[in-house]
DNA sequence: CATATTCTTGCTACCGGTAGCAAAATTGAT
DNA sequence: ATCAATTTTGCTACCGGTAGCAAGAATATG
């Protein structure tokens, strides 16, 4: 790659000091509009701009910002990514995507965006449970941690979410008009979907209206084909021990269309007739025709705003929820 | 933030210079193990790791790659950055993403990868018109410029794509096995989408076969909803001309996905018996029970390897095309 | 018009590394 | 043990900016 111009460039055209070129880039700075136009127009002759690496190795400010990810699977991620993005760059910063799904474990991405100097780390998906963020590994100089659309009882990260109680009071307390016996829970690779708080809610509410142990069916990964296929070999074991559900709530929107695709096509059941389904997070294609299914919206722009005001620094740093909104759609017409 | 520990400081703890430090982090470098293994116990106890800010600034080498994303409502863009991202990550590379849908027109957007000294940048959208990219302010030292998944006439840019020829040569061959009549085309945001090229030999195709003008159908965006739109309109069009299609192909699943919901629960009308549906990049949702859309299967692996290869300068960076493969479903059945 | 005050400009030192040369230390051959 | 060859280490200069002080220029005050 051939060389960038640089200031001192700039300063041998226009005839001024290499720092009068920097002050001319530098807004508040003190300098005539003489000097400044003289420098703007070098500049522009040059092509000049001035070199962002520079200026965070001397001001210790990348204005970069981490945000790592392991779920790529779930179409949720794109639109919380497109407002993420969007809002970072109106304030002047610049998103770095971690995947963390390969080889690299989360220590060695989170080390990784420590050593590029990153103003803060987002994590954004599903497995990071909070022993890591622990690990004594991590010098005090660490950036700003926070979770996104996740829980997290780590003091060490901020966490910011969707009201996950008021969520799913929301939800429990409507389906409770819907006269369901034989509900059950669809939740996410084990482990990490604790953090999620959703499951637990929904498992308290029932036992204790229905007075016994609610059944919980679990996906290897949060994807269609994940939900799918647990909840395939879910109803083939209700067959065979003649049992039947008519409710099932999934921890988000994909599982839950993943699902009814099975109890639909595969079994031949109606819903919300036979069994009726509830997800989370309303993407787009839980309103599609073919699914109609009942969700709770999340105030994406809301967390976002807040994220991103906490990031700068226009709003302090600590945890924050959300309320969000119930969708109620055909699956769970009562 | 607190400052990071420095080599200067782990030189003083291993009582050798900062260039000895240095050098224990240098693979290759000339350093005895004695110096190494000293250096080594006071960096794990200092919590230290290079500073790759300022490596960067010292060897003109950032190690990032940004990825410019203007189109966040097609859900094919995430199997494709996962992929990137891993690619890039594991040959030590870091990806930045830019989004380039807001105020940040595509020009600023470039400009500011450039600004942060990124060793390439990857358009991976569909909004790159070709005149944008020869704007006369971008200056020569530029950095590499790729595009992924897009044709591209501009010497400027190297085009990674799959094999749109082939692709439509496949699709439109199978398709002239199955007696349609009444075939359209529906393709994305207008001026774009003619990149694709696979709108172009689609028409010509037909067109020539059926030697009259075939009709064609624009979506304001890549997006289910923008699907289903234009085909509602279309068919209300054709209900008030009392003329009927038998065939649409979409420029990619998404827009198909939407189209077959207007089809099928607006419209009544069957799938593939009344209107036979094609789509293009094999997403997941294309194979879902509901959809079931035939479709064409893009080489991500092949072409993410590709233009890793090209950027780490293990394989000549030049254009490329990459062989596809045709998937039939359901909704073509003849 | 002389002097005090303010604004503008240039300067040194620094951010934390890298490159490559020179001195010091080690190794090998005689 | 001596000297040459090789390896290791320390050094200066530099990457392209920023911070903040001091000198110089412009403006305000008496």
């Amino acid at each position: 790659m051939s060389k960038r111009t640089t200031a001192n460039e700039v300063a041998t055209l226009a005839g001024v000091s290499k720092w009068t070129v920097i002050r001319a880039f530098t807004s508040g700075a003190s300098i005539t509009d003489t000097s400044r136009a003289k420098v703007l127009a070098a500049a522009k002759k040059l092509h000049y701009s001035p070199n962002l690496l520079a200026r965070s190795l001397a001001t210790n400010l990348t204005h970069q910002v981490a945000i790592l990810v392991d779920d790529f699977t779930n179409p949720h991620k794109l639109p919380f990514l497109e407002r993420l993005t969007a809002a970072l760059q109106a304030e002047g910063r610049i998103a770095s995507l971690i995947n963390i799904n390969t080889a690299n474990d989360h220590f060695t991405a989170m080390l990784h965006a420590e050593q590029r100097q990153v103003d803060a780390i987002i994590l954004f998906g599903s497995a990071f449970r909070d022993d890591i963020l622990r690990d004594k590994r991590f010098s005090k100089s660490f950036p700003d941690l926070y979770v996104l659309a996740r829980d997290s009882q780590t003091e060490i990260v901020t966490a910011i979410n969707c009201d996950t109680e008021l969520a799913m009071r929301e939800i429990c307390d409507y389906l409770a008009t819907g006269n369901y016996k034989s509900p059950c829970f669809m939740s996410g690779p084990k482990a990490l979907s604790t953090a999620l708080g959703r499951r637990q809610y929904f498992m308290d509410f029932w036992s204790k209206k229905l007075g016994r142990e609610i059944p919980e069916i679990t996906s290897e990964q949060y994807s269609a084909l994940g939900g799918s296929q647990s909840m395939r070999n879910f109803l083939e074991l209700c067959q065979k021990e003649k049992r039947l559900i008519d409710l099932i709530m999934c921890e988000n929107d994909i599982l839950a269309c993943g699902a009814k695709d099975v109890i639909i096509h595969d079994f031949g059941l109606r819903v919300p007739e036979d069994i009726a389904i509830v997800g989370f997070d309303n993407i787009e294609l839980s309103g599609a025709p073919p699914y109609q299914i009942t969700t709770y919206d999340q105030p994406l722009d809301d967390m976002v705003s807040a994220i991103v005001d906490m990031i700068i620094g226009r709003r302090p740093k600590k945890p924050v929820v959300f309320p969000g909104k119930l969708i109620v759609r055909q699956s769970t017409q009562h």
